[in-house]
DNA sequence: CTGAAAGCGCTTACAG
DNA sequence: CTGAAAGCGCTTACAG
């Protein structure tokens, strides 16, 4: 019982024009004259026209759709960001198709290609943890508009946004180093995390600006920085000889395992062992004590990335190297009790 | 500088067959040879031919999309949701577009009618709060294929998808008055919320099954069923001269809120006061003591949900009243340290 | 300022 | 078993 659908021609009939006449009239083209334009865009508003999208895209060859794709949609710092996006897409007239890939490599491509398949006019992605390879996006890239954010990877020449992480990570550090810790762990993933190693990399740039020593026993790695892996790692440290003072935990999760480890053990946070988190999520206040971490804003990262990407398809410029760039977003630390100046 | 795509034609010229046999023998239409057929298929495969699914769309009037519109997308639980329904979804061949209402009715609207005008085949709803405007959704059900889930409306006569609040809010009272509760208090929201007034019926049932005096005094609405909410909720609870022994939030937040403020006031959990949320959000494992609450399979509801559109759409059955209904998708109390069996 | 016509890539009745 | 042709609803060069 579907309803009838007012098309360019029945609106043609009814006012004795040409079916062409009636389509530049509604898309405002400047040959026809206002006399009619008025008339037609009258006539289509009483009969409720509706362009048929797939018939435009079709003929233009676009959709204004774009796709995204991204690891998990149940974190909630990936919820903002695709929250951005469907704003920044919503506003310049784009619907968003949206894929998670759940880590899994031969799933992220296959949906890769659906997206392709389904004609998105651009794709904005989010990679697996082991995006090693490389190999299937490469030929997409200049298949079509292509932007990663988040989760990126230097090893595709296309445009990037994600945020500073390197500097988030440097920044803890010193505001760490500045209430008086000295001895500082880093919970960390193993090498194969674009956004792990950035944030690694500030850590050790801080302790050697501060010349203070790099300990491998206090750094360690795990496969998924969970808050489960969090208590793990916490254990350990609690059980070297040396204790660190202070836990940098490359993620809220993990921050929020090792503060309940310590709480347990009735560790004094921040005095005995101080605890930074990384992305501001929600446990953040809802752990006690609440933690210091950094903020991440994901709406901004959406946005951006939303931006770049339509930019590209308009100007269809398909991923020209020379233009890519590398957009980083600013983060803010947030102080909380976990790290509270000690005096 | 984009790729040459593999069109019919050009198959068909390769071969030196015409452009229908080519789509019948791709198609896998009876009357065509085997022969034909693989000849065909294995053409395609090599020349990377993938179907122009605008041109198919158009042709056919269908898109293989459907349109999902939520309230928000950063809520854990409606993520949950949303990855069902892209599970089920990809699983069957569709994709899936999604808007944020941001729970504002006009924009619903809007959203609603861009989905219908960017062609999609069905739309899967979760309403915004205040959806007493009922009247833009109406029209809209004899359309195309739509369907409600989570905050649904029993005002709109299409199939529902829900967790059983009622039972479930039924199920955590008698848990409250089992480990020896009798002065229950809820935290619930004002009227206009469908799930709210569910579990409210199931509290006022379960005190009626067991002879327990309803008291106004500890029935609470507020506007908002957040963290900030709940902390004001418990402060007041707190302030009349008869306490509740029990806390029923109605939202994990909320219940975290009060938890937060019972710990201030160094009051006992749960020998003093037990405390139950919903939703077994993340949440409810870190703020201690660790929260009961109600665990909702938003997978299976995103999946169920996604089942009943797709055969909407492919019976071209338009929301038959006669054959709309309500499903009521099972949830399970989870028993934590905050209502601990007393003894 | 307006119209007739071609064409986007596919499917499908119709004919053989 | 296969092909020629129409048509889905739109846009746009071409002609007037």
């Amino acid at each position: 019982m579907k309803k009838e659908i007012t098309t360019l021609k029945m609106l043609a009939q009814n006012l004795n024009l040409s079916i062409s006449t009636v389509s530049r009239a509604l898309n405002d083209h400047p040959d026809i004259s206002d006399d009619t334009k008025i008339k037609v865009k009258n006539l289509a508003k009483s009969m409720n026209y509706i362009p048929n999208i797939f018939a435009k895209g079709f003929r233009k060859h676009k959709s204004n759709i774009i796709g995204i794709i991204v690891p998990n949609i149940t974190h909630y710092f990936t919820a903002t960001i695709v929250r951005g996006i469907l704003e920044e897409a919503s506003k310049q007239g784009y619907r968003v198709i949206i894929s998670e890939s759940n880590n899994d490599v031969i799933k992220q491509n296959e949906m890769l290609n659906t997206m392709i398949q389904f004609g998105v006019d651009g794709i904005l992605a989010s990679l697996t943890k082991m995006t090693k390879d490389i190999d299937n996006i490469l030929p997409i890239i200049d298949t079509l508009p292509f932007i990663l954010f988040d989760k990126v990877s230097d090893k595709i020449p296309c445009t990037q946004i994600t945020i500073n992480d390197e500097e988030a990570a440097f920044n803890v550090v010193e505001h760490l180093i500045n209430i008086g810790k000295k001895r500082i762990a880093i919970i960390k993933e193993r090498e194969f995390s674009y956004n792990s190693e950035k944030r690694y990399a500030g850590y050790l740039k801080a302790l050697k600006e501060h010349q203070i020593e790099i300990d491998e026993k206090i750094i360690l790695s795990v496969d998924d920085i969970s808050l489960q892996h969090g208590k793990r790692m916490a254990n350990i440290l609690l059980s070297i000889k040396n204790r660190p003072d202070a836990i940098f935990a490359i993620t809220d999760s993990a921050a929020v395992g090792v503060i309940q480890t310590l709480n347990k053990f009735n560790i004094k946070i921040p005095e005995d062992i101080a605890v930074v988190g990384f992305s501001n999520s929600k446990y953040s206040t809802i752990i006690e004590p609440k933690l210091t971490t950094v903020d991440q804003p994901g709406n901004t990262i959406g946005k951006t990335a939303t931006k770049y990407l339509i930019k590209e398809i308009e100007n269809d410029n398909t991923n020209d190297i020379a233009t890519s760039k590398t957009v980083e977003v600013k983060t803010q630390l947030i102080i909380r009790e976990s790290t509270f100046k000690i005096s």
